[in-house]
Parts: C-alpha cells; structure tokens; sequence
DNA sequence: CTGTTAGCGCCTTCAG
DNA sequence: CTGAAGGCGCTAACAG
C-alpha cells in the first residue's frame, strides 16, 4: 500500500514504468526483478510473486534496448528478403515467424528489391540493432555484404537454395536437381519435343539453377530443348500465358512446356483455355513451387513441390541450436517432391 | 598513420567498432562523431571528412540500441498482421517498406495469426523495442491491447478499413461501401438473382463489411440475396470452387454471384469451367482485391481493385508526417476501383 | 537467495 | 565549432 504511494510519487512525469518502479513498488532491487523476468538465478516463490504483481499493477514492458545493450545479446533476427511479392517469400516469413513464436526471438525483416547494392544498405541497417543471427534468401552478395556477414559472433542462414557453398549455414533445397527430375520426369512420360517458357533470372538465381538441371536431364537422355521463350521482367500468369503463345507460334510441334514456376505455368495453362489447346494431349504443363492455385485448377498443375513454411522454420531452428558460429559448414536439404498432378 | 595504429592498439579483443574508436582514429571527441552522423549542429568540413573517413576504415555501424536507449526515440515501427498467407498482407508490407526506405525507420513485424490474445502478447514483444508508431490491420482488440496501444507518445494506424473509429489514424478503404458498389454494379448489369460465396468471417471482419453492403444494395433496390454459402476456414480457390458448386445445386437459377474475394472467385471460375458453366452468359462472378491472377483469366474477372501496397505508404507517410499523437482522429481514404472486367 | 557496483554505446545538456 | 559530464534502462559480475 505504502509501496504504491511511493511509486506514483516517483512518476513525476507519467512515462512508462522501468525496473526502478516495478522494484520500488514490489520492495525489492531492480536486480532481482531483472532475475525473475529472465527465470534466472534461485528466487524466493514469496518475492517471485510479490515482483509479478508489480509488474502486472505497472503494466511493465521490459525495454529490450537497455537489455540488449547491457548484455550484447540482442534476441534479434535479422531477415533480408529479396521482395515480398512473390508468394514464396511471405511463405518463408511465416515459418520464420512461426518458429519464432516459441522463443523470445524477434524477426525483423528488410526487403532488398533484387539489388545487391540495397541489400547491402539494407544489411547494415539491420545490423544498426545487433542481431544475433541473420536469414537470408541467396548466395549472392557484394563484397561488402560479405564481409559484414563475416562478423564473428554472427551466425547465418542463406536460405531457399542449397547449391552454392554457405557462409556457415544453408537451408533449402537443390533447385538444380529439381530441374533435373523435372527433365526426367517429363522424358518418363514420353515427351520429346520439350520447350521452356521462363521469366528474367537475373532477379531469380533458383530459377535459372533449375533450368540448368533440365537441360543437363535432356542432354543426358540424348535430347535437348527444343526451343524457349522467356519474358523479361518478373514471373506472372499474364507472362506465363504470352510466352507460351509465342513459343508455340515458333515451335508449333511442342509437346511439353516447363515453367520456371506455378504462376507462369498457370498463364500457361489459361492460354492453352483460350487457344482451345488440349492440355496433356496436345501439349503437356510443368510449373514449380506447388502453389495452391496451381492445384486448384480445373486439371491440377503437375509441378515440384518446395516447402518455403519448412526451409523458414528448419532456418530459425538451426540457428537457435547452434549458439556459436558452427565450425563447419552446414547444409539443411529440406527437400521438395513431385506432384504428379494432371497436366503431364 | 598513427592513429590507425594507436586504434589497433585499442582493440584488445577485435569486437565492433564504437563511437569510442571513431573518435580515437578521427583524434575528435565522440561527441563530435556523433553529431557528423545524425548531421546536427555546426560542423568544420576537415573535421566532417575525417570523421567519415575514420567511419569508413573501420565499417563502423552505429548501435541502434544505444541511441534509442539514450535518445528515447528508436526509429522503429511495429506492424502488426494477422497472417502472411493472405496476399494482401505481404502487399501491405511492401508498401511499407517501400516508404520506410526514403527514411532511417525499421519496421518490426509480428505475425498475430488472426488470434486477439496472440496479437496482444506480440504487441507487448513489439512495445519492448519501443517503437515510435504502429502500424496495425484491424481495428478488434483486446481491453489489455488497446490500453497499450494508447500510451500517449506512440502514434497508431489502423489500416485496411475505415470502417470503424480509430485509435488516432485509420488509413484504408470502406469495405461496407465497395460491397454495396458491388451490389449497384449488378444490379445495374441487369442481373437479378444473386447469390454470394464466402468464407470464414471470423478472421475477416472486413470481407463481413462488405457481405453487408451486398446486401443493403440489393434491399434498397428491393432485391435480396437467394442465398449463400460460406466455407469453414480461410479463403482459397478450392473453397470457392466448393462452395459455387454447392451453391449452385440448391440455387440451379442464380445468375450472378459476388464471391467474397478474387481467390475465391478464380475457384468459382474454375468450377463454371470444369461444369460447363458460361461465365456471364449463364452466370456472372464478380471477387473483391483486384489480384493479378484473376486478370490473366481467359475472361477477366470483375472485381473491385483495393490498392493495398499504397495503403501501406500512406499509413507510414501519415505517421511520420505527426511527429506527435495527432489530437484529432484522422482518416485517410484511400479508394477502390471497380474493374469491369469480362465476367459480369 | 538477494543486494551492490559498474558499465553497455550513445545522446543531451551545458560549457567553452 | 567542439569537449566534458551525466544518464538512458538494463545486466554482469561480485559480494554477502
């Protein structure tokens, strides 16, 4: 009762409460309120409660500033997106967020726009607040980016993508070997006039990775890509569908048409509605990514699925197993499978 | 030369530069250092590029942390979403990020996972870092979140919707006026039997407002809804293929449906496609969001066009534009735009 | 089991 | 135009 006279007598000014109120208040040291918002050290059960009424009566937020600052540990995870326009990304922010939930962990995020040089702006911006630990999307960086990461002390995840060689951890799956099965796939099938309809790599590394591994499945079958058409900005059904219409204006005797993904195969599927094009028949569809669209389309979408809920969450775990920077380089294949579907 | 050596000699474990190391190898104050970066006050230029310099040399990054602890003011803002999986969100974010990177602003975003109880224990994770503003989808809070949300000195939007009173901003559209501009956009195409195709309200207040306008529209033109059906659980193009074909056999005469958003109405499509169904002739769709998929349909689909990333901006551009809590509430009306499309 | 004493890295205020 | 103190809110040692 005295106690909380004496703290309202303290607000001089009504900020918001800080350790020294919520210690007054219980009539402890702010020390000891500190142990028992953090579980640490043995505390009596009586000054443990007495500490948690104060901070409830308060309304006391922890300021994580002065924690981070004090301890050099800042429970902060830095996490560089290239966009958030391509649904997979948000889908890898979600298993992020969702791994984070169970700890005291927070993301925070920077979107790149596909610029090296943003990223690296973007990266030392992330740094400003110390993280821990830091998630990003591509084995592409700048020299300085580079070096940046190198900090010691830094642990990184370079996620979605597995063929390259890690910083000190990859998590994701093999783009190049799904290009490869999905060339397998289709040959499986007895498809031999193959086309490609893509979208620009130069924002997309993983999409070119798989249109290597298709055309090395060709090549080893004694085959190749008959012809291909690739749009010049980012993926979309409305690129899908024009570039397979003007590859089949080309190429009239295609058989089968690989998409770099689920939207272009999508685009693909709707021109061959519009073209009266039988689907499967006449010419068979390929996307990547597995996306729920793609599935519900009136002939599902025969595709690859990766799981980017997966390679976010599997990132934030490595991470959180591993308090120093691992001495060896770590590689986390989460895998991906082929969904049949009806296209092919 | 031999200020990079006594630098050297400093660095006893080779940690992260600080202002202390700046200032030793510029020979200044860090105090002086510290103003050439926030660019305040009076400096000589020799002194301003020898401190860059210093800056340079050694890949100093400024500690957030510190600043916000000594300053009070962080350069962060929190975001609060119900989900990722709903594209609108990601778009929200963009137009966030898209704006915050004129500035030296962070945003920090949580994930609520349409859950009131979540978003109020992410909001008190997010207040930790003390955020200057905050951004957040909705205007259904909790007693306990609103109390937190009205700590004076933190500035709210409340965006997507404006349909409410906000805390201090709302930065949006009316969603009760789109659905009611879908109804008259009907009515006025002629048709006369509507029906409605929706999913789960409960994580969507804003596609109930617009289920509401629907129906004013048709009551004021002396019309009513045949009826309706709502999926279980969140919005996708199976559920809306699903639930037109249920629709539809216990409504075989309906000639107009509105759909509760573009993905479920591209699943409405979908079905009219695999049951033979002509689209506008026999049955017109009309969804809501203005996707980009719904407009690379083989007929475009009619919908209403919210503009999400620049409801973001805006959101970010008013916030920063009140460097105080506004003493007015303000709302900001960002519009919609109804796309006539080709199926209704 | 609890309190005391120093900082963490920066910014603000007040002197020059 | 620049420097010297002091403190932001918290945690890490130590003591006891």
């Amino acid at each position: 009762m005295e106690a909380r006279i004496f703290f309202w007598e303290m607000m001089t000014q009504p900020g918001i409460p800080t350790l020294v109120h919520v210690a007054k208040l219980a009539g402890v040291s702010e020390n000891t309120v500190s142990r028992v918002i953090r579980n640490k050290g043995a505390i009596a059960e009586v000054t443990r409660e007495r500490v948690l009424a104060a901070i409830q009566t308060l309304g006391y937020v922890p300021n994580r500033a002065a924690g981070s600052l004090a301890s050099s540990g800042s429970m902060l995870i830095g996490v560089l997106l290239p966009s958030l326009s391509n649904v997979v990304f948000p889908e890898l922010l979600e298993g992020i967020h969702a791994a984070l939930r169970q700890t005291s962990y927070q993301a925070m995020v920077g979107v790149t726009d596909y610029d090296e040089a943003q990223e690296e702006q973007i990266l030392s911006s992330l740094l400003a607040w110390r993280p821990v630990a830091v998630i990003t999307a591509g084995f592409d960086h700048t020299a300085k980016t580079r070096m940046m990461l190198d900090t010691s002390s830094l642990r990184v995840a370079e996620v979605m993508d597995i063929d390259g060689e890690p910083i000190d951890i990859a998590v994701g799956l093999s783009h190049r070997k799904a290009g490869y099965d999905t060339g397998r796939f289709l040959i499986e099938r007895g498809y031999r006039r193959i086309g490609y309809v893509g979208h620009d790599w130069s924002a997309d590394r993983r999409a070119r990775h798989r249109y290597e591994g298709l055309r090395q499945a060709l090549t080893d079958a004694g085959l190749g890509l008959v012809d291909e058409a690739r749009a010049e900005g980012r993926s979309s059904a409305t690129a899908g569908g024009e570039m397979l219409s003007a590859l089949l204006r080309r190429q009239p005797s295609i058989d089968a048409v690989a998409f770099s993904n689920d939207d272009m195969a999508t685009g693909g599927f709707f021109h061959c509605l519009s073209a009266g094009i039988a689907v499967r028949e006449r010419l068979a569809l390929f996307g990547f990514n597995g996306l729920e669209i793609g599935q519900a389309l009136p002939l599902p979408l025969s595709t690859v699925r990766s799981n980017r809920f997966l390679i976010g969450k599997k990132a934030v775990e490595t991470l959180l197993e591993h308090r120093m920077r691992p001495t060896e380089r770590l590689v986390v294949d989460t895998g991906y499978e082929i969904v049949e579907g009806a296209t092919a």
